[in-house]
DNA sequence: AGATAACAGAACCGTACCGTACGGTACTAG
DNA sequence: CTAGTACCGTACGGTACGGTTCTGTTATCT
């Protein structure tokens, strides 16, 4: 695994946020290397010094997009059962917000698109720094509920891919399809909450 | 919305067929017009005379493919709460296999590629057809049950979107970005049984 | 058999885009 | 003042692909 410690300077990250500015409206077809050049005020050679090529680029912007993951917040040392469910319901409306983003929707068909055209290396990052980072700081938290009893489980990464199904649902595959959030969907705190109920209901320890 | 009705000749399915096999392996880029020809045996002329241009050729892919979704089986008419139980879980079981099928992937990863060049009518299609469908067939059994009084709800929709998270939880979106399912992801129908199971305890009636 | 339509095969055209090369410019160091 | 560095802007080569056109062949109909 290529571990890609790369630091870029200032002005390279400017250049990786153009460019994700691009993708975002646009698409994909809309980033060609001269468009980056001209978005970002650069030109095309120095885009190929810095980053190799146009796969060494789109790599770059993902790694530096998920790399602004925000960690859920720490949960406090001691803690009631209503501040799990307020973390809980926290967490899930963070989840939703950001799935439903203009960023996240164009990095997702980005990496699958590359995947489509036989390079998971995108998709992997995406998974390994967003959605794996994300879910271990999450188990977390699941691990103190049940150390604190309020909740109930064998394997906390299973009940951690239960409480990610309750949220999601469909959501997430049908805003990548290009779908819009049917009128009752468009709240997504009352999404968030309902997906908590139930995710409480199905471990509670009694 | 355009009803495409049309019925193509069985030389034209056969088209249909070979692209879609061309696209199963080897993703969008080996989807060439000029490799659809070849594959299929007929002159590029002909694919144009057929289907229009090369949006038209794989909107047709789609429409065919997501003809053949197979609806659950129609639940008896007096059911016991055992046969609730194995249609859930055969629906589930069902439901894993087609989303980890390589045909399905490549359809997705299909119509998300074209709604991130600004496109949504691929995705749209394969919602309502594939989607939109099965979830219909199986929001009537779940209304079947609860009839029969085996499970309580307010919305059948609302329970049926519950059902599908718990089934797929985020594997639709890491087979599509191209990850590999985890060993103890492999057995399928250990993941139907237990998604059903949770989908039960959440709407047991008492 | 002759006419007509359908089709395969191949050549071709225009366009889009990646990657590179080159000339010109601003800035810094000695 | 000169040399070096970093960079911009642009132009170009090579290639891939969508779509069109042409020619020859096969099949069907009268």
């Amino acid at each position: 695994m290529s571990e890609t410690a790369t630091q870029y300077t200032e002005r390279q990250t400017a250049v990786l946020d153009a460019a994700l500015a691009l993708l975002v409206d646009g698409g994909e077809k809309a980033l060609t290397t001269a468009a980056i050049a001209k978005a970002a005020g650069c030109s095309k050679e120095s885009l190929y010094k810095w980053f190799g090529d146009r796969d060494g680029l789109l790599a770059a912007i993902v790694t530096r997009q998920a790399s602004k993951v925000r960690t859920p917040t720490a949960p406090a040392r001691g803690f009631t059962e209503e501040d799990l469910h307020n973390a809980l319901v926290a967490f899930a409306h963070n989840l939703l917000q950001v799935i439903c983003g203009d960023v996240s929707i164009a990095l997702n068909r980005l990496a699958i698109s590359q995947a489509s055209k036989g390079d998971p290396s995108l998709g992997k990052q995406l998974l390994r720094r967003g959605r794996g980072h994300i879910g271990a700081q999450t188990t977390i938290l699941l691990r103190q509920a049940e150390a604190a009893g309020f909740l109930k489980f064998d394997s906390a990464e299973a009940a951690y891919q239960v409480l990610y199904g309750l949220v999601l649902q469909d959501i997430q595959l049908r805003v990548l399809l290009g779908d819009s959030l049917r009128p009752e969907e468009q709240n997504l705190k009352q999404l968030a909450e309902a997906a908590v109920r139930h995710f409480q209901k199905l471990y509670q320890p009694n």
